[in-house]
DNA sequence: TTCCTGCCCT
DNA sequence: AGGGCCGGAA
């Protein structure tokens, strides 16, 4: 949950310091629940998107009153903690219970509209027809959830990049419609 | 310039 | 349904 606070908006490589930043300074769930906001905020700021720093300590002050520390399983109670929305309630259900849960980020989302040439732009994470395809997609699942999530996400970080994909090294460039068109 | 493993508020 | 947030890397 740390993690994908930071990783909103957030290029995974920026992260890595960061976080490890976090966890030094605030170990466990308790320590973070009694943590100073103005002390988080300093360690994630070269994350900008600031408002985000006061969750970390709202998310665990929540769980610890509601849940006796123990993290939520399910999609309705997950949704309640602060800071998490649609997308971090089904990395945890995928990642922390392998559940099979509907997931849209802007990696997935840009690789369903290149590979079925659905030609969206702009903010196609919200698109209806993006969203139902990645719902199809993760409940073919016949694996762990986590392991379709993790390969589809490095796959678009580090191919199906946002500018200039390296069609040159996709498996996949044979059946994508993006390919196949130019 | 463009965009990053979105959430929140209106 | 749509806009704001934000620093930083490519």
């Amino acid at each position: 949950m740390i993690a994908e606070f930071m990783l909103q908006r957030t290029k995974a490589n920026q992260v890595v310091p960061v976080y490890d930043n976090l966890l030094k300074k605030y170990p466990d769930i308790k320590s973070l629940s009694k943590a100073d906001i103005a002390e988080v905020s300093k360690i994630i700021r070269p994350l900008g998107l600031h408002w985000r720093s006061a969750h970390f300590k709202k998310a665990a002050e929540y769980i610890i009153s509601e849940y006796n520390s123990n993290i939520p399983s399910t999609r309705e109670e997950l949704l309640k903690i602060p800071g998490v929305g649609d997308y971090v309630a089904g990395v945890i259900l995928a990642v922390s219970f392998s559940k099979k849960a509907p997931i849209v980020d802007s990696n997935i989302a840009r690789v369903l509209n290149r590979y079925f040439g659905m030609d969206l732009e702009g903010e196609i994470r919200r698109n209806k027809k993006i969203v139902e395809k990645a719902d199809e997609l993760f409940s073919h699942c016949i694996y762990e959830p986590k392991e379709l999530l993790f390969a589809i996400i490095d796959f678009s970080a580090l191919v199906c990049t946002p500018l200039n994909p390296r069609h040159e090294i996709c498996p996949f460039k044979d059946e994508c419609k993006l390919y196949i068109k130019k």
